[in-house]
DNA sequence: AATCTTGTTACTATAATAGTAGTAACATTA
DNA sequence: TAATGTTACTACTATTATAGTAACAAGATT
């Protein structure tokens, strides 16, 4: 065994590498597809599966022997989205938020490239119907413009290698040198703003999460409004200063919990 | 190595082990704790959490290295939630009949003594602020007495011996002797009944899903009404059929889908 | 100031895994 | 129908990852 490593278990790595190829759009997998996405030889991929199985995290049909998830593994992301610390320490920040100016608050957490849905509160007047939890299109969000502004270089280059940019609504800047020129804005002004660029009828402000410490976006929260009845002018002049406040008081907090 | 379990990767159980002691009662754990806790050498545990640490399904303070959960974690819980197939399968069946009935409608999974949250729809005149995802009190809910009426006897002796009996309301039926006629009846019954003994001013009917191919419960329904405007003969008259149904359904889908 | 407890590292025997190869069951194709 | 390809699963052993003991420094507790 390699020396550095030796306190790293590359077992549990493949283990988990395996869990994460199962989610919504994969809902079934096949061993051998499992073992060519994984990397991992057959035998191997054989016994991490089977040890899946026989603790319920993964279930196989009886027919195909198709793989799919299994209740622990329901169970345990119920566990992990109850037990997250800083989900249960922002929530309680937001809810007052939204209770004391009635207006709908959205919240991501950064993880890699994409923006991991952590907690949300809408008004009525907001048609917001399914917002994904996972998204990856952070050049039309209010949310992913405003971390996209506070990536490094290298993270800035290495989110544009692997996204597609693609019209959402007639609104969305899919232009790299608009898209570039927007975050640039982006960061000097300290929000973002959507409009309707990725839901018509709904704009948006953003502003950043950031660890205070390593002076790093972990995430971002926003503020949407129904295009009908709001215009940006307006939220830019009544709603900036509750937008960075929420996100200072938030970023503080998240620094505290040590993300 | 033993032959049998050649196919079964214990440091991957070990880890799973691990991963199972965070939750929303316990976000946070010292490397001790967790070694005994698992029974896992402290060298050994050192080397699994360092490997969750480096991909960030846990995360370690600073000053006092106690561990949480990372955001990896967190993602993987939102892609366990939505890709879980049953999940998916159930919901539209809800969605259908509570838009059809007007009625709240609750279902959950078993998941050995417990029960998991799976699906809700609720009318607004039910108060039914912050129910949990993961119950352990199946004595006390419609859905959890449907269960234990179709649990096999090891499984309900096996209930009984890790249940903690208490009254959560002043319906609550706490005594042995009452709970086990319940349960007979809530059998012979084919639904159960739960009047206002899990919360206040809540009267709930119970309906099993079965695996019909293996003749076992997997989870259970409820219809869930409020106390002040329904009576339980009403409910029986006009809401037995409909749950029945409802849960026959769900049996027929979940038994296709292998659970 | 002394003791206990914490996380972390070094070392090596032992036990677990990787990888090759091969089987039977089933699907797909000719 | 026969031939070919694919699937999950199994047997076997060389390799290597892990378990377990021991020891250490840094904090915490006494």
């Amino acid at each position: 065994m390699a020396n550095k490593d030796q306190y790293f278990s590359k077992t549990l790595e493949k283990g988990l590498n395996i869990l994460t190829l199962f989610n919504r759009e994969h809902p079934s997998r096949s061993l051998t597809e499992i073992s060519k996405l994984t990397g991992i030889n057959k035998t191997s991929t054989y016994r991490l599966v089977n040890t899946f199985v026989q603790r319920g995290y993964l279930r196989k049909s009886a027919d195909n022997k198709a793989l799919r998830l299994g209740t622990k593994a329901f169970a345990l992301g119920h566990e992990f989205f109850h037990g997250f610390d800083i989900y249960q320490g922002i929530k309680p920040i937001i809810d007052k938020t939204f209770l004391e100016h009635k207006i709908s608050i959205d919240s991501a957490l950064v993880d890699g490239n994409r923006l991991i849905s952590l907690y949300r509160r809408e008004m009525p007047n907001l048609v917001h119907y399914h917002l994904p939890m996972l998204m990856d299109e952070l050049y039309a969000r209010a949310m992913g413009k405003v971390v996209l502004a506070h990536f490094t270089q290298p993270e800035l280059s290495g989110y544009f290698e692997s996204a597609r940019i693609e019209a959402l609504t007639e609104n969305t800047i899919t232009d790299m040198e608009a898209i570039r020129k927007e975050i640039a804005e982006t960061r000097n002004r300290g929000y973002s703003i959507n409009n309707e660029e990725y839901i018509q009828g709904i704009i948006s402000v953003g502003a950043p999460i950031m660890n205070l410490q390593k002076k790093s976006v972990v995430g971002s929260v926003s503020l949407d409004f129904p295009a009908t009845e709001y215009s940006i002018e307006y939220i830019q002049q009544n709603f900036t200063n509750i937008l960075l406040g929420l996100a200072g008081e938030i970023s503080e907090i998240v620094t505290s919990m040590g993300i």
